[in-house]
DNA sequence: ATGGTTGCTTAGCAA
């Protein structure tokens, strides 16, 4: 059995504490978190290898960042899409872990529908497509998770009216995530969940939570070998509760 | 009454 767990953890240093009690209460076998926040070398590394974590960092100052953790070695640890665009901003980690290769994702927020970072946001989903193509095998052992910033549908959508057109829900975005998933990947809690919800993020501001105005915009997506492995998949929403959560849920896959 | 946040960096941006 393997479990994975992806989580958005909005700053690893303001959320350290909350991270490593996560880690122990749900034991998974890899975890890929992103919007560290930090550099490679602030990234509190010792803490966690303390805790018998092994650690695959792509860190950056003050914005995204994101990272990879596992119990078992970690090998071929890559960062970055590694097109001939470049990569200023540190959103995409990969490594592999015993027969699988896990790819740690913070795609672009997008801002506003029509900005410049909704370009950018669009034309980064169009580059990880690209980067699938080129560099993996959907008939082999791969999961891509994190945070997508896309809900792909309505029903990853509490309060459809309030979210329609944004960045989160456009068409032009969904169309890009199933371009993505399209490559050969399966959404692995709509394995396990038909209805609506559940959701993996809640906006800190106007009482996002507590309204129960969330949506699910993390995802862990396995290519097809792998999804039929899969024997749960689940989201950690009493993670989103108490003091100083981060504003992003856990999601979990068990595979066996 | 009709708002209501957090983190990083230090006034403004990003989400």
């Amino acid at each position: 059995m393997l479990k994975l767990a992806t989580w958005n953890v909005n700053s690893v240093r303001a959320r350290l504490e909350r991270l490593l009690a996560f880690l122990a209460r749900e034991n998974p076998d890899v975890v890929c978190l992103q919007e560290l926040k930090v550099t490679d070398a602030d990234f509190p590394r010792l803490e966690l290898e303390g805790a018998g974590w092994q650690v695959a960092v792509h860190g950056q100052k003050t914005y995204n960042g994101v990272a990879i953790l596992s119990r078992a070695p970690l090998s071929h640890v890559e960062p970055g899409l590694n097109d001939d665009v470049g990569d200023p901003e540190a959103r995409l980690l990969s490594a592999r872990v015993g027969d699988a290769r896990v790819v740690s994702v913070y795609v672009p927020n997008g801002k506003v529908v029509g900005s410049d970072k909704w370009a950018y946001k669009l034309a980064w989903m169009r580059r990880l497509r690209a980067y699938l193509e080129r560099s993996a095998d959907p008939a082999g052992l791969l999961v891509l998770c994190g945070d997508f910033n896309v809900a792909p549908e309505d029903r990853d959508v509490a309060r459809v009216e309030d979210w329609r057109d944004t960045v989160l829900t456009h068409e032009e975005a969904r169309v890009a995530l199933r371009e993505i998933v399209g490559w050969g990947l399966t959404d692995t809690i709509r394995i396990h969940h038909a209805g609506d919800g559940p959701y993996t993020w809640w906006d800190y501001r106007m009482l996002g939570f507590p309204k129960n105005n969330g949506l699910r915009i993390d995802h862990i997506f396995a290519t097809t070998a792998l999804a039929a492995r899969c024997r749960d998949a689940y989201v950690d929403r009493d993670e989103r509760k108490g003091k100083l959560p981060s504003d992003h849920a856990p999601v979990v896959a068990v595979f066996d």
